[in-house]
DNA sequence: CGGGCGTTGGATCGCCGCTCCAAACACGCT
DNA sequence: AGCGTGTTTGGAGCGGCGATCCAACGCCCG
């Protein structure tokens, strides 16, 4: 309590460090890990920046914008830090990619979020055209180059945005991951075995699960594919 | 105006109807496909049924529960109707219940939405069930199959939450698919074709994109994948 | 016919994103 | 130095949301 300049209705001291988009995006990235999707508040924001509104829309268009501004921050790094070194065999250069971005939405599940809601990011630009290059090395043809791309992409995106849809839902209830697969299990295993053979079956498996080596199952099969069937169509073009 | 019990503060004339959780159920779908998952609020709800809001919540008891109930009620006619008929063969029986679910988010793109939200509803049950059968039936080895099933699956819904995602910023912006589309192609084409030659090369494929067959294509990379794992786990379980 | 209970309608609450405006400041010009 | 102009900042306020809560209502059973 300072001096005012007049009445007791003064209003709150201005602040002499300057505010900045950066720092918006910084403290919203934070928010957003910290208590995820849910917890990234206009208000929030305001308190932790100890500011109003008013300056933080000056930088920022709306909430959109800024977590579209946050994505881009988180991906950039990473894509950028796991494009693939020359060298490298390509089947691992593309798993190493894929788990890169099952990585990064797996510590920052908002992103996997808000990579689904607007895919085509200018951060994702260098994890598509990655993939396109190390396709063309593992000899896949020219007209179904895009088209596995895609098909990748697609894989590791919606792999991203349930991650993203799993971990709200365990934030919401306030389980941990532990717990939740635990509750699923037993839930499965619940199932008539005799209508349900199979899920009744796979429920004991779903004890011991693991989204990243289930992932990487995932990725190995589609690599597994797309060269089979580039196999097939330079050895046999009518299949 | 007719007559009031007393005063001109009465209130509404109450339902003769009996309202029930399947007639709000119902409604609710009819909001949600007219208008996408912003458009169902409470009030909408309200005032569709003519009724309040404490009516509502007598046979719903969250936002969240209405939104499962009726996704419930979508897919179960869908799920239950694709599933695979005996004697066809199980690759074009994997690819229509894999369509089937495509096509249901396609149409209601909200399911797609709720389904990434919560995948293991009851109406899955039957689409992991018989995933798991015709695995089998395609000699996919005991040890493989849920991984394989659990593969597609997160495929199929992953594509469903992107769809869903899409659908949501189309609706958000008034824009239809195909403008959509082109508005895509057209910022890719932008891009530095030195920097990404792949991305700039797909941008011309990107204009006539055709999500369903991308989607397809996807599947089918699928099935080359498991085939030709189960190929290589039998002639060489050394690999 | 009267009292109890399953339903129904809507006022109300707290929180959200966002708009809008005035106060505070930085800085070039005279 | 004094002034004016444009940028940056703080916060009151608006409309809309999901959800709660309670009073009014009718039906049915004793």
């Amino acid at each position: 309590m300072a001096k005012r300049t007049s009445e007791g209705t003064g209003r709150a001291p201005r602040r002499t460090d300057g505010l900045s988009r950066e720092l918006i995006v910084r403290t919203a990235v934070e928010i957003l890990d910290g208590g995820g999707e849910r917890a990234l508040t206009l208000r929030e924001l305001t308190v932790r920046l100890s500011t109003g509104y008013g300056a933080v829309y000056h930088y920022v268009a709306d909430k959109g914008d800024l977590l579209a501004a946050a994505t881009e921050d988180v991906v950039a790094g990473v894509v950028s830090g796991a494009v693939a070194e020359a060298g490298t065999d390509p089947r691992t250069a593309l798993r190493r990619l894929a788990v890169g971005l099952f990585d990064a939405t797996d510590a920052h599940p908002w992103v996997g979020a808000e990579l689904s809601r607007q895919p085509w990011r200018p951060a994702l630009l260098d994890f598509f055209e990655s993939i396109g290059r190390l396709l063309d090395a593992l000899d896949v043809p020219d007209g179904a180059r895009v088209d596995a791309a895609g098909t990748l992409v697609n894989y590791v995106l919606g792999v991203a945005a349930q991650n993203a849809a799993h971990a709200r839902l365990r934030a919401d209830r306030g389980t941990d991951r532990e717990t939740f697969l635990t509750e699923a299990s037993d839930r499965w295993a619940q199932v008539d075995p005799g209508r349900y053979p199979f899920v009744h079956a796979a429920a004991r498996q779903l004890g011991e699960h693991d989204d990243r080596r289930q992932f990487l199952v995932g990725v190995d099969v589609f690599l597994a594919g797309i060269s089979a069937q580039s196999r097939n169509a330079t050895a046999d073009p009518s299949a």
